[in-house]
DNA sequence: TGTACATCAGTGAACGCGCGTTCACTGATGTAC
DNA sequence: TGTACATCAGTGAACGCGCGTTCACTGATGTAC
């Protein structure tokens, strides 16, 4: 960028910020992400991102709620369209690789501040698109096997998405996680479902 | 260690190094471990852990692989002593909590050598008792069949062991990662298990 | 329409740090004869 | 029983590096009057 088209002030720095995270891990990987790198990558000064996030966990803490404020709308958007609690589950899936950088950061909460409000809220709504769905299953019984059945559910597709990531499932499976994820997830409540 | 109790060769180094760097990051987690604080706390120079694993990423593949081979035979233990399906999923999960640095290790496959040869030995041993006894299950159809459900049964105990180390589980399951494992299992294939 | 002033955004130099890796070396051990 | 020698294990100094954070600062913006 030339000096012409870098005025003094950035404009949205902030928001430029998280979204330029996002593109350097799904690049290079969440351990290579430094402030600096990503001060460089936005043509600003390598103190600009402090200024806003007061800190690198800062940032991972703005980029985690983020994403789990679009976890929830795709979670809430799946089961609204199909009523399936299934296809909240390949939503799930879904999420996770299409957008492996928030969900990296959203799962290694040893890298940022667990207990910012705006964070805790997101997290939230996303449980609550994970556990609301399961308590209206036909057959739901006590209070307890909800909430052993939901996370039976969030388990599986977890697990599933994380194996997925690593390249530690079988190849024969093929590559489309949803497609994987709709076949091995029939096999939560088999019994029931038929 | 005084000098006297600490001879020029250390005599067995290279497995003193596996076994201290698992305690350090069970004390302060896998993303502080350095070659320099390893060889601090084993009382050597810094040189010195080099010498043993070529560079870092050789010490951790070590110790995957050393963490392969301890699940593979814990599963293989669970097996036989119940010939139960579920108990070896348990298995894994008490895996998982009870040797968390192993864990972590194992699933950060971009930090070692994947193509190591006495790594992906030991990972096979590991996924053949993860595969193995689902083939043997009453109604287990097709090869494709198998394959899904043993994925399925992976993911399901995978995700909850991730879930259950990051705290993520709601908090009224209680502590015990293996009673929690023997009740969330259950609800897979929840048809044919009765 | 103009001016004073507070506020906010971003700068750039400096700090101290611990790290991984390389390298020529030295001390110890074991083996062959 | 002794000696020569190869091999292996560990040393310690040095390298260059990029990092996060702090801090006094400057440029830009907007608001009140």
């Amino acid at each position: 960028m030339s000096p012409a088209e870098r005025p003094y002030h950035h404009g949205d720095l902030r928001h430029a910020a998280i979204q330029e995270a996002v593109r350097a891990i799904a690049e290079d990987g969440l351990g290579a992400l430094s402030l600096r790198d990503l001060a460089r990558r936005l043509g600003v000064s390598h103190a600009a991102p402090t200024h806003h996030f007061g800190d690198k966990a800062g940032l991972l803490t703005a980029v985690a709620a983020e994403g789990y404020r679009l976890l929830a709308a795709e979670l809430r958007r799946a089961y609204e369209r199909t009523g399936d609690f299934l296809e909240v589950g390949v939503a799930y899936v879904r999420f996770a690789t299409r957008h492996q950088p928030y969900f990296d950061v959203m799962f290694r909460p040893d890298l940022y501040h667990q207990d910012d409000p705006e964070l805790t809220e997101a997290r939230e709504q996303s449980s609550s698109m994970l556990y609301g769905p399961v308590s209206k299953y036909p057959g739901a019984g006590s209070e307890r096997q909800v909430r052993e059945a939901g996370v039976a559910a969030w388990s599986l597709v977890h697990g599933l998405a994380t194996l997925y990531l690593n390249g530690a499932l079988p190849p024969k499976l093929g590559k489309d996680p949803e497609r994987i994820a709709r076949s091995v997830a029939a096999y939560l409540f088999a019994g029931s479902r038929v």
